[in-house]
DNA sequence: TTTACTCTTGAACGTTTGTTCAAGATGGAC
DNA sequence: GTCCATCTTGAACAAACGTTCAAGAGTAAA
């Protein structure tokens, strides 16, 4: 697999090319604009050759969809660079940053989340995705605020998600950028809030 | 177009029928599950009559799309029964009520998300419910808060959206329904905070 | 050169899709 | 009954689809 036959590493290998045409197209067109026929156009190669790398439309699909998730889990990956807490920080606005808030992949994004509806498949990769990125998540929390309980990190956690998910999804309805920013600095909040475990009460009784 | 012949009123007109198969398929199958052939078997009619009320496939997941924004903009729907403050947070807490957090609303909710980035026709449909839906939280929050200026008013139901986006989303992949209360409780933070215009700095030059 | 293997092509097949349409069914007005 | 408009059916068509496959191109070792 590895020692494909590169002539001069000018052009790079057609699998990837393929894999790469076929998330353009599902940025672009949604899950109706990508079949074989226009994969194989968008990346220049033969209609055959897709089946070739990607045993069926199915596989083809999956193999994109494994791309974005590692992509989401490195914004959660230690940096053994920095310091906890900047770590942590780094990481919440990293999810505005200009390379993460593209069009391209926010619609990745939401296309994945919307095949995880449609597919018992799908659903599973997007929920080993999300666990993973809660958890890598909570990692960071912990590091940065070591007084914490893993409970109350995983809750921050998913607390954060929710905001970052509403984020990224808004980003895409046009919400202004003023708004991301907000929201940013209240994912830090959350974050970096004192331990206060449980003594605010906020209506509803909850399990430990 | 009004008087159909219902022959009795125990069977529904077939329109409505067949949008209703479409929302249903579309909520379980996604955009790739809806064709004409299965609306017709969902909704229990002849193949032809799809096409009979809805002159081809685009104009039947338009209508979807209206249904899904007609149900959204009635959250946001000023309720004369009720003190302003308790419209609002009627409202908010909605968001997260029982009629709302079903699978079948939020995946339907999430496609139409999914189409509007596909097809410049649908992200229409959605930009404008969008910004209606913005702009009757704005005016709650107006009713509310008399003391708040219109830009206030906009810039705290962009803020609440993102938060309520987020929460639809996530509730989709199955985050914990304490972490959805928290992030109602937000929304109510910032709808009810006192007018401090700009007070506290926010952005960059923020840190303890 | 020959051999062997991987990579690449595009025609071809069978299926599914959206759409059309002639024909029939239905129900009220006359 | 006749007439007329509306509603309903399913066969039929053309286009698009996923997949297969025999044939060829390319490269390295013999």
């Amino acid at each position: 697999m590895g020692t494909s036959t590169v002539r001069s590493g000018e052009q790079i290998d057609r699998q990837s090319r393929i894999l790469e045409a076929a998330m353009d197209l599902l940025s672009r067109h949604g899950i109706s604009g990508v079949n074989m026929r226009a994969v194989a156009r968008e990346a220049g190669v033969a209609l055959g050759l897709v089946n070739y790398y990607y045993e069926d439309k199915s596989c083809l699909i999956r193999a994109a969809l494994h791309r974005i998730d590692e992509h989401d889990l490195m914004l959660v990956e230690p940096d053994p660079d920095s310091a906890p807490d900047e770590q942590l920080r780094k990481s919440l606005r990293r999810v505005a940053g200009a390379e993460l808030l593209t069009t391209r992949y926010l619609s990745l994004r939401l296309h994945l989340w919307a095949l995880a509806q449609a597919s018992e498949d799908f659903a599973q990769i997007n929920a080993e995705a999300f666990e993973r990125y809660l958890a890598g998540l909570a990692t960071l929390i912990g590091n940065a605020n070591p007084e914490l309980s893993r409970d109350e990190c995983r809750e921050r956690a998913a607390d954060i998600v929710v905001v970052q998910n509403g984020m990224w999804l808004t980003a895409l309805l046009g919400v202004d950028k003023a708004s991301i920013q907000r929201n940013i600095a209240h994912t830090e909040d959350i974050a970096f809030a004192p331990s206060r475990k449980k003594e605010r009460g906020l209506g509803e009784s909850k399990e430990s």
